[in-house]
DNA sequence: TAGGCCATCTGGTCCT
DNA sequence: AGGACCAGATGGCCTA
């Protein structure tokens, strides 16, 4: 039992002390140690491949500003959602218009999908600035 | 401080 | 038998 624990302690982040506490109703139950240790390093791994899944299909999705930090269960959704976007802008094969699929989850009262949203958004903050840089032009040579 | 999110451990189940 | 996958339990961290 005592070399499980240590193994277990050894497994975790020592540096943190980050410990989880198991409680096991006898010590019938207790794994064999190495078996243990072996199956929590594979676990780690495999938990390590689905975050790097998770990473990558996070690069996919265009958000502003675009290193949003993003849950799992957002970039599922907001995936799906991105998907369906292209799939409208495919369909109708104008980029330039709005692809008119419900904003599913930023806000359901408004007509445009979140990405369409966005591109808005991106639309009037690059014509405010403009004309911010108009106005100080204006104001320095005709004022 | 409560709630959301996450990493880790664990035991069970299924597959090779 | 051993590994992959999964869900539940647990505790830490962060934010509103």
């Amino acid at each position: 039992m005592d070399n499980f624990l240590n193994c277990r302690y050894i497994e975790n982040d020592w540096e943190k002390n980050v410990t989880h506490s198991v409680s096991y109703n006898s010590v019938e139950t207790v794994p064999n140690t190495k078996q243990r240790c072996q199956a929590n390093a594979r676990e780690r791994d495999r938990t390590q491949n689905v975050n790097m899944a998770f990473n990558a299909l996070r690069l996919l999705i265009p958000t502003e500003p675009p290193d949003r930090k993003l849950s799992k269960i957002e970039i599922l959704r907001l995936a799906g959602s991105y998907i369906t976007h292209l799939d409208n802008q495919l369909y109708t094969g104008v980029m330039e218009q709005p692809c008119l699929q419900r904003n599913e989850f930023n806000c359901k009262n408004s007509p445009l999908c979140t990405f369409c949203w966005s591109t808005v958004k991106k639309d009037v903050r690059s014509a405010f600035l403009n004309y911010s840089h108009f106005f100080i032009y204006f104001k320095r040579n005709f004022s």
